[in-house]
DNA sequence: ATAAATACTACTAAATAGATAGGATATGTA
DNA sequence: TACATATCCTATCTATTTAGTAGTATTTAT
């Protein structure tokens, strides 16, 4: 399962794609009222997001969020690790959280394979969506 | 990522399935040793999964776990549902613990559809996947 | 009887999820 | 310059889940 937070930090995306125009910034307060999303809790996850150089901010009146990168350059992917880690079922098998099982050794470990099938099978999904894919056509 | 607990369920089960052999059942102590997995915590998965009918138990001296059906026909995806609950990442898109989303309205949510790829995509290689292919080949 | 195995109940510590509260700081406008 | 309004930041909180541990009861082969 994916968190909340992650699920929060798509629609808040998909949010902001849709409804950028011109060079309005997007404001947390809308996104939390038309998403049904507890403002503060998007604030933090915002934050995260253009910490993670996907947002930018602006301060103060007619301040806002709008999008760093093209939405077509933003995988989901990329939101779902910066928000909840790891894609892979198996940290062994992570390509960018990689860890060590503590009780398993590597080489003659029989799940492994399995596991990088799944994340194999996962990323070639994830990978092909992008913010704008889930945009509403217009 | 699935829990260390479901990791030792699978792997608990390709060691019965190694060393089943005539009418002798493997005990947890063995399974610990060789595994690397906490006696006591082995021993509540071992029950859950003969509360699920993956295995059978026998008390007393010569005890412990047998398969109760064949390792070919006990898929990853079972054991995995029995252990930590929906292979789905968002509850909406669940076959087997389906729940629907608080804040969003089903028929209008962008992210479903994708969530439902990936969640056939990982059937797909967690159906395929038995017990039996996982043990050694002999 | 007794040794050896599982069955069961209860508890605990640490991490994570899902937030909330309140004040600091920046910014556009009157 | 004052003020309204937005983000920024730090701290805190509660509930749930994860990953176990402890101790006792029960069953079974010898």
């Amino acid at each position: 399962m994916i968190s909340n937070k992650c699920k929060y930090a798509i629609r808040a995306l998909v949010h902001i794609a849709n409804n950028e125009q011109d060079d309005k910034a997007v404001m947390t307060s809308d996104i939390a009222r038309e998403q049904q999303i507890p403002r503060k809790f998007l604030e933090i996850i915002l934050r995260e997001l253009r910490n993670n150089r996907l947002l930018e901010s602006k301060r103060g009146k007619d301040g806002g969020f709008r999008l760093l990168r093209a939405a077509e350059d933003i995988s989901l992917t990329e939101v779902m690790r910066i928000i909840d880690g790891p894609i892979a079922m198996l940290p062994c098998v992570s390509l960018n959280y990689y860890r060590k099982c503590d009780e398993c050794e590597e080489e003659s470990c029989e799940i492994k394979a399995v596991f990088e099938q799944v994340r194999d099978r996962t990323l070639d999904v994830l990978n092909s969506q992008t913010i704008k894919s889930l945009t509403l056509p217009r």
